[in-house]
DNA sequence: ACAGCCCGAACTGCATGCAATTGCAGCGCC
DNA sequence: GGCGCTGCAATTGCATGCAGTTCGGGCTGT
């Protein structure tokens, strides 16, 4: 049961915006819009039923969260981070999620317990899934976990740095073997389960951080990196070294 | 030379809702509109001379940013933070912050910390201003050092957090005197500058926990939710308070 | 006199229209 | 053949218009 239909404080919750914004988030942390996918507002329009004005403004929000792009006079991309951010993000998700499972730990009821454990069960059962499922089921394991500190704030935080670096990892990491990870969550629930606080902030960490190592040792973006933008700083003293036009491989 | 000519990393730069958007932040902020003041889509859009498509965007990422409550059907008004939720975003913000120093501690470069001294100049110099003035520099110091980590993930969020807990202060503080913490800003300064990660880290913490604890000791409106909107016509025992419920803020 | 109802004003939700900017394909020039 | 230019189509930036909802004040019934 991920019925979980409370959106509450935190401005949306009902409305054509955040409808579409849902969409796209998840369309995005599953990969179905791959980094730097264009998202013409009209065709989102089209797309969802609504005008461009609404798309438009779903649109802002994502960028808000980071998963999109926004430039000025521009069609909008899916955000395409740079390994440096990707490992910023990371750091910044290690700390807000040692925080959760400090104020967690020992303070879990049985039905968040159980509810923990039915997750971590529904990660087992999609191991033979598609990766990208597996993905977003082990990010909702930890945006679950925040939800249970009762902190709006720390769940929008967590939520919004998990996703990012769900995108992150679409874009460097190869396929992961979740096996690892499911054990690490059962660990961390027992942990938190039996209070020992230091235990489940040691766990947490290190769950994370061999995440984010295991993931992220190539700085190498194979592809998927608009050059074009990545260049641009060297444009100006770019005179020595020629600069060959690749051949714009993401066309529709 | 503060010239950060950052543009785009943010999705928000020069484009008309940008614009509102960080006037009323800092309007906010610095309390020119207190929790509870109504924001209505028009008097907005004919303040700032756009349309209502404008103000109502601007409403939104603000809204995103937990400055602003937005309810379907409702005009918009200045959030008023809970209690609780003051103290979690302060949790959030120590660990935010120490990450920040822990990242900065000895890579600060000489332009880098004379700008911090700069700054902490010209807080010394607000101090016979106005209390909210004080306030936003005390938080733009904070702002700044996030900005010299060059992480726009961690800007973003120090800054937000920053903004709530800003906005919280004004809610459940009462004149704070801003001397100690000028001082302790120098501190922070000088120890990063020294590069001693764990004293500047246990500055940084010590400096937020005692401004969060010197702010939060007094839950005075019992919930602070919007009860307190509710109760405003009903300002008997809240006598001491200058709650009046609206000007029209914002009215032409 | 008081409570409840009703109606108008105010406001939001959303779509559409128009101007401005950008992308791009084709064309001419080197 | 390659490079730059130009004009058109695509797309965004923004304002305005209309419909639905909420709020608040006055009126009526008791």
């Amino acid at each position: 049961m991920a019925a979980r239909a409370d959106t509450s404080k935190t401005a949306e919750s009902s409305d054509k915006v955040s409808v579409i914004c849902r969409a796209l988030r998840r369309a995005i942390i599953e990969q179905a819009l791959e980094p730097g996918a264009k998202l013409p507002e009209d065709s989102l329009g089209e797309r969802f039923g609504v005008s461009r004005t609404i798309a438009r403004h779903a649109l802002g929000q994502l960028a808000a969260e980071g998963l999109v792009e926004l430039r000025r006079n521009r069609i909008a991309v899916v955000a395409t981070p740079s390994w440096q951010e990707a490992r910023d993000a990371f750091d910044i998700r290690i700390e807000l999620e040692r925080l959760v499972v400090r104020q967690l730990a020992g303070k879990l009821t049985k039905p968040q317990i159980a509810e923990l454990n039915a997750h971590v069960d529904a990660e087992d059962r999609a191991r033979d899934g598609t990766d990208a499922v597996s993905i977003r089921l082990a990010t909702e394991f930890h945006i679950l976990l925040a939800h249970m500190t009762n902190s709006p704030i720390l769940v929008r935080y967590v939520s919004e740095v998990a996703y990012r670096c769900c995108l992150t990892l679409s874009l460097y990491s190869r396929p992961h073997s979740s096996e690892c990870a499911i054990n690490e969550h059962r660990a961390i629930i027992a942990a938190l389960a039996k209070g020992d606080v230091d235990k489940v902030m040691g766990l947490m960490h290190s769950h994370l951080d061999s995440v984010a190592t295991r993931a992220l040792v190539t700085p190498s973006p194979q592809r998927g990196r608009d050059l074009l933008d990545i260049l641009a700083p060297y444009a100006d003293e770019a005179s020595g070294e020629k600069v060959v036009k690749l051949p714009k491989a993401v066309r529709r």
